[in-house]
DNA sequence: CGATAGGATTTTTTT
DNA sequence: AATCCTATCG
């Protein structure tokens, strides 16, 4: 049956019935390998969830012969509310949840094979840099030759590669000492018994990889895995997909099984951290996909919103293409807003608000994006003054917080003390007169023993009497303590026996942190109700096995065992403590990162945080060259087309109506810096655009008509200590005199040392006047215009 | 040992 | 401007 054919058949399942044409037949795709294009509001979610339901209604698969992999735990939990919605049957059986939670669901259950211990504790990004800390400290390497971030970051880097340290290229000296930080820092991470998050994939990979009968197993498993964004997705990550839907025999890789990937190349707003959008491309020749569907209707905006961003996403090269259409009219037109400053920029976004509110549009269909966090305070002050109500996304998250994080680490030193990283953490908070001076003593001595600081008390002479000694007593009395008892009475008897609540009483700030750890314990409580210790599909990291098999079987895999059963699946009969069950959620999930749960609030974020999200009202902030595209972002190749591709994601949120707006003078960093409109402005078709402010040039047009700025930078340079509001849009200063240097913003210059490269600043005036430059062999620098020798390149 | 002052350091971020 | 980290002082 030809696809179209068994989409019309389909149309009769109410299943499909309103789904459109390509969605339905990206639903019915036959078993197989397939790509699905899926553009911004085409319904990607749906068509995934719909094909799930579909596979299981017609009986083309069981549920345990489902995977679904998603980047975050809400679009996991979306996909489960969606098909429990849909489906009668339960989804349980179902493998659906996040790369990191399946993986830590694989390493669980096979924790043996891996070389883990079962209760392994995950390691988020906070505790991997104190690690890496405490790493170099302990191997006295410099920090200014080597910073813990980069380090990490190298660290991380290697591992989404796929790499373990003897594998990774070390051409020089510099790579060569990292990589063997690389050695050490693992060496201590299964010395401590724990996993930080790349390391949760890897380990998966090799598992696979390296065990036969554990891929044979899970490859017949999963006869059907699908992939949600997908562009998304890094090196690992696709390695790890290769080996559960193929084989590879002498580096040739042989796909099996059936997976659908979806995803959209034009959202790739992750390649700064690894992802990488060729997956997509390799996906196709190396799975041999023969089925490959756009989604191109959208759902979600007017044509005058969607005209913008194809337009300006056409700019971008190396696309496999897509075009999206709408069947709403053109709707309004795209409002494009210049303000004198950023402060005037808020204020109109705030009168603006307040009009579409009185209008009646819902708040919390209001969005404001902006490409930095940093340009969130000047926004949030004006709208606290004007008294609307609105609610930052990002920032800290709830199990990220200081307090909580304390709280975790006792609880994670009750289930293995020799977990170094949480030890560090609190053996002197709250303060118990244990300085940085014995614990630089009790650090070389378990060093010099190659055993964890717990063990190293004794050797420091850390009997009952001495502080050192008072702190393992309290943490095995805690633990004693614990013995039998509820989650909820191990947390309360942590918080309390450790002293953080005592110490957060005493403190006359600490009244916020004592209600947090009030909340550590509700969450607990709830993790026990909803999750059942986790044995349900999303959060859980022992997977079903234990109800599947009732069977004591210690191991997970025996090599000479007949292959399948559901004995492979997990080690049961060792079922998770509650504890464990409830730091491992922590780590994966580490809460909601909105604030307040806002009645009818305005919504602030950054771009990236909107992705996957819509507004009726989107204003998009901050459109300056530098701020957006962003100047660190163009230091690499594809820099420019990923800042691209952000505005584009930006630009997709909106329903009904979009505004982008810019600002002319900018305090940034405590500094005043004066912007051009951004190159994006010039990438969006006139017609479908409608200027609320005299039209400026932007940067795109600036190198032909170079004149025309310079005036322009002269006129907002000359206006340094100006009230801004005083500047009325319409009315224009008096032009003064173009600097002597002629240097400008934007401009190709030529240094007699650092040779070429572009102008991406300048401030203060005269003899003061400095230059931010980014030249193309030597990085960015700041240069004194007065002392530098710079010539204009043409 | 702990508090405080000075200094560097600021894209985006999930797990 | 604001925060986070380090070095120094009491």
């Amino acid at each position: 049956m030809l696809a179209q054919d068994r989409a019309a058949a389909g149309a009769q399942m109410p299943l499909l019935a309103h789904l459109n044409p390509e969605q339905r037949a990206a639903v019915t795709l036959p078993a197989g390998h397939a790509l699905i294009l899926a553009g911004a509001g085409s319904g990607k979610t749906r068509v995934l969830t719909t094909r799930i339901a579909w596979l299981l209604q017609t009986g083309q698969a069981a549920p345990g012969e489902i995977l679904a992999v998603t980047f975050t735990n809400k679009a996991a939990k979306e996909m489960l509310t969606r098909l429990s919605a849909m489906l009668p049957i339960s989804v349980r059986g179902m493998w659906i949840g996040t790369f990191h939670g399946l993986c830590n669901r694989m390493l669980r259950a096979h924790h043996k094979l891996v070389g883990l211990p079962q209760t392994f504790q995950i390691l988020d990004a906070q505790d991997q840099l104190s690690a890496v800390k405490r790493l170099l400290k302990a191997h006295q390497v410099d920090e200014e030759h080597h910073p813990p971030r980069q380090v990490a970051w190298f660290i991380n880097g290697c591992k989404e590669e796929g790499l373990r340290p003897d594998a990774v290229p070390a051409p020089n000296d510099e790579t060569r000492q990292r990589v063997e930080l690389y050695r050490l820092y693992e060496a201590q991470c299964q010395r401590e018994g724990v996993v930080d998050f790349a390391e949760l994939l890897l380990r998966s990979y090799e598992l696979l990889r390296d065990h036969a009968p554990v891929r044979a197993h899970y490859q017949r498993r999963f006869a059907h895995i699908l992939v949600d964004e997908f562009q998304d997705t890094n090196r690992l990550q696709y390695l790890w997909l290769k080996q559960l839907a193929g084989d590879v025999v002498d580096g040739q890789f042989t796909p099996r099984g059936s997976v659908m990937a979806v995803g959209d190349d034009d959202q790739s707003i992750y390649a700064f951290r690894g992802a990488r959008v060729g997956n997509m491309q390799d996906f196709v020749r190396e799975f041999a996909v023969g089925q490959q569907i756009k989604l191109e209707e959208n759902y979600r905006s007017c044509s005058n919103i969607l005209d913008s961003a194809n337009a300006l996403i056409a700019h971008n090269s190396r696309r496999l293409g897509k075009n999206l259409r709408t069947a709403r009219g053109p709707g309004e037109p795209v409002r494009i807003h210049e303000a004198e400053s950023d402060l005037m920029e808020a204020r109109w976004l705030v009168d603006e608000i307040r009009q579409l509110a009185a209008d009646g549009m819902a708040r919390q269909h209001i969005a404001v994006l902006y490409r930095s966090n940093a340009q969130s305070r000047a926004l949030e002050s004006q709208l606290f003054n004007a008294g609307v109500p609105y609610r930052v996304y990002g920032g800290l998250r709830f199990f990220e917080r200081a307090e909580i994080k304390h709280a975790l680490a006792y609880l994670r030193l009750l289930e293995n003390p020799h977990d170094d990283t949480s030890f560090a953490r609190v053996v002197n908070f709250p303060p118990r007169g244990i300085g940085a001076r014995t614990l630089e003593v009790l650090q070389d001595a378990a060093r010099a023993a190659g055993c964890s600081l717990w063990d190293a008390v004794s050797s420091v002479g850390g009997s009952a009497g001495t502080k050192l000694g008072g702190f393992v007593a309290l943490v095995e009395v805690m633990r004693e303590r614990s013995s039998g008892q509820s989650l909820r009475a191990i947390i309360e008897q942590v918080v309390e026996g450790s002293g953080l609540a005592g110490h957060y009483r005493q403190d006359k700030e600490g009244e916020d942190r004592l209600d947090n750890l009030k909340e550590l314990v509700s969450a607990a409580e709830s993790f026990v109700m909803q999750e059942g210790f986790g044995r349900d599909a999303v959060a859980l990291p022992v997977d079903e096995t234990a109800a599947l098999t009732q069977s004591p079987v210690s191991q997970g895999v025996d090599p000479d065992a007949p292959m399948g059963g559901p004995q492979l699946d997990a080690a049961a009969g060792e079922t998770l403590s509650p504890l464990v069950a409830f730091l491992t959620h922590a780590a994966l999930e580490a809460g909601d990162n909105q604030a307040q749960a806002g009645q009818d609030a305005v919504q602030l974020m950054t771009v990236h945080a909107s992705k996957g999200l819509e507004f009726d009202a989107v204003f998009i902030c901050g459109l300056e060259e530098g701020l957006f595209p962003h100047e660190n972002a163009m230091a690499d190749q594809g820099g420019l087309e990923e800042e691209r591709r952000l505005m584009y994601v930006a630009i997709t949120r909106a329903r009904k109506r979009l505004y982008l707006s810019h600002a002319q003078v900018r305090m940034l960093h405590g500094q005043t810096r004066y912007n051009m409109a951004s190159r994006f402005f010039d990438e969006l078709p006139e017609g479908a655009l409608k200027h609320l402010t005299p039209q400026r040039r932007s940067a795109g047009s600036f190198a032909t008509d170079y004149r025309a700025y310079s005036e322009r930078q002269s006129r907002v340079s000359g206006g340094f200590d100006l009230d801004y509001s005083s500047l009325g849009s319409a009315g224009l200063p008096a032009r003064k005199e173009a600097p002597a240097h002629g240097i400008t913003q934007g401009a190709q210059v030529f240094h007699t040392k650092f040779g070429e490269g572009r102008v991406l600043a300048i401030e203060g005036q005269g003899e003061d006047a400095r230059a931010q430059v980014a030249f193309t062999r030597h990085g960015t620098k700041w240069l004194a215009l007065a002392i530098a020798k710079l010539t204009l390149v043409e």
